[in-house]
DNA sequence: TTTGATGCAAAGTTTTTGCATGGTT
DNA sequence: AACCATGCAAAAACTTTGCATCAAA
């Protein structure tokens, strides 16, 4: 699919995601833009993360143009609507991810690459969990190390490096 | 205190912060400056996070003259020395602290004080926590949220926003 | 028709880099 | 004396902003 979003369509559209999206615009008196609805369009069909850079790539290959700024509009638009969540990993630039059932994150130091876990104890863990003075709206665990691929890598050739920095 | 560093007597120091830099630096084939030892002087100091900014501020509160861009090499190396972590909070600016013992951090979403509290259960639960085809060298667990301080003020003066996005 | 959103370019932040100077070894 | 680190300024990377134009309501 590489129609441009019709906007009579995205208005009426039954999809809990975008009725989310609409509901907030509706709330905030904001308008309906074929521009957010594109990008709204692109992360909802995104597994895991990304950055701003990609988002946009991608919007364009799907045969949309958006500026830059408007992508970051947008973005900060869903996450005022508690959709997308921002996360700076350790050395690496800002990647989003819609928000869905929390999860824990792996990040590999070597190649950049982050795989989101379930852990189902955890969340339990977490929801039992009360910090004195303090109400916890929501948290993020990111897990730091190795993944299975480089490891296997750096056994070959033990100086191997991928660079998980990709800001520079 | 407010000398500046003597090189010798960090040199010979005991404290082990200060052995376990000497010895990085050692190790690297690296020198050991005034201006080091001036910024490893003042991060032991802090309890609790610092941005890039404060800590030049403190260092020269204290009298002694560094560059930003020596900052920020030399808080780069102790990174390097795992000596010293880098964390993004949501929507703020990039803060450091200290390595010391594992920790949750609890952000204000509304005045972005961050503070340290030590959780054995959730230690003991890290600890035993594997994941598959991954490697666990550290990790970070963010819990954000609304500090008892904000939560009093928002009770009087339900719009009060301190704003914790020090990024502008 | 009104008013808010877009897109561009320009400015703002934060961080990194290149190179001459200076200090540690 | 050799050579690595510093400091400066300039560049880079990322993000925000101002304003004229465009389009949703």
């Amino acid at each position: 699919m590489k129609t441009n979003p019709n906007i009579d369509d995205f208005a009426a559209c039954n999809n809990p995601v975008v009725r989310k999206f609409n509901e907030f615009l509706d709330a905030r008196g904001m308008r309906k833009t074929t521009e957010r609805y594109a990008i709204l369009n692109r992360i909802m069909a995104i597994n895991g993360h990304f950055t701003i850079e990609e988002l946009q790539q991608m919007i364009e290959e799907d045969g949309f143009r958006v500026s830059r700024s408007t992508v970051y509009n947008t973005v900060e638009l869903l996450m005022d609507a508690k959709m997308l969540r921002r996360h700076v990993f350790e050395g690496m630039q800002a990647q989003y991810e819609r928000i869905t059932v929390p999860h824990t994150h792996l990040i590999c130091t070597t190649c950049g690459k982050v795989k989101e876990v379930r852990d189902t104890n955890f969340a339990a863990f977490m929801n039992a969990r009360r910090f004195t003075a303090f109400n916890t709206d929501h948290y993020s665990l990111y897990v730091y190390g190795t993944c299975s691929t480089c490891a296997r890598k750096s056994k070959r050739t033990p100086h191997a490096k991928d660079d998980a920095k990709s800001k520079k």
